[in-house]
DNA sequence: ATGGTAGCCGCGCTA
């Protein structure tokens, strides 16, 4: 099974983009972030017609979470149970008896801001619901924008985002949280390239000069981990004309 | 040097 997580930054502007990556790709699982679309205007019949099944949980200009499959989904989840949101960034279904969540973490702005307090609240809730979650699902998928670079090799100038938001340690601390449930960063169970990144910064020729983090995640539980067999940045999709400023990561593992 | 770019909706807010 092949999924994949990218945010989108505007599905409206980027399908294009996502249809022909589809075609190209050919996942069975999509998570998409920041959609910034309605559910009623969200793009159904261009997204069955690439042959997938979509849900989505959507609100207008700002978040927005969406999971692109092959395969009929099953018991859809929108949001956390445990921690009631306005804010649309969480979405869990059932594929081909695999549990997959998708997520798009608060940004959190700067350090010490509402909005940062508000990353770490709705991190530990959903690290609370997601214990409970594995209990019942063993095959369990966690993919998404974390805004959170794990370690300082996910960071292109680690002294100068040393502390500061994406990077802190309260953050990092949380991410570490998600992976004591039994989860993995599959990026990391395989030899990389140095200076891997998910994320560049539209604003002074960030992509250009590789001035990027690494803050996109496919997690595995055990039994996924196990048999993972790829997982990599599809850094090309940056290039493209009108990109996303996230690409796509994709993972891989054995049915 | 608190800049800059993109997307949204509207002329600011979020990332």
């Amino acid at each position: 099974m092949k999924i994949a997580t990218w945010n989108v930054n505007s599905l409206k502007v980027r399908l294009p983009q996502l249809l022909s990556w589809l075609t190209e790709e050919a996942p069975d699982v999509v998570c998409l972030q920041e959609t910034k679309i309605e559910d009623k205007f969200f793009p159904c019949a261009e997204i069955t017609a690439s042959g997938y099944h979509a849900c989505f949980s959507g609100q207008k200009t700002y978040n927005g979470v969406a999971l692109l499959t092959r395969d009929a989904p099953s018991e859809v989840v929108f949001g956390n149970p445990l921690y009631p949101d306005e804010q649309k960034r969480l979405l869990t279904a059932t594929v081909r008896g695999i549990c997959v969540v998708c997520a798009y973490v608060p940004n959190g702005q700067s350090i010490g801001s509402d909005k940062y307090a508000y990353k770490l609240e709705w991190l530990d809730a959903l690290a609370g619901w997601l214990a409970g979650r594995l209990a019942g699902h063993r095959q369990l998928a966690l993919a998404g924008d974390f805004n959170i670079a794990p370690e300082d090799r996910d960071v292109h100038d680690p002294l100068a985002w040393a502390g500061q938001i994406l990077c802190s340690e309260p953050e990092r601390a949380a991410f570490q949280r998600l992976l004591s449930l039994g989860l993995q960063d599959s990026f990391r169970l395989f030899a990389q390239p140095e200076r891997s990144f998910s994320w560049w910064d539209y604003r002074m020729l960030g992509f250009q000069k590789n001035h990027g983090l690494r803050i996109d995640h496919v997690l595995l539980s055990a039994p996924l981990a196990a048999r993972c067999v790829v997982s990599g940045i599809r850094r090309d999709m940056r290039k493209l004309e009108r990109p996303s400023d996230h690409a796509p990561v994709v993972t891989e593992w054995t049915d």
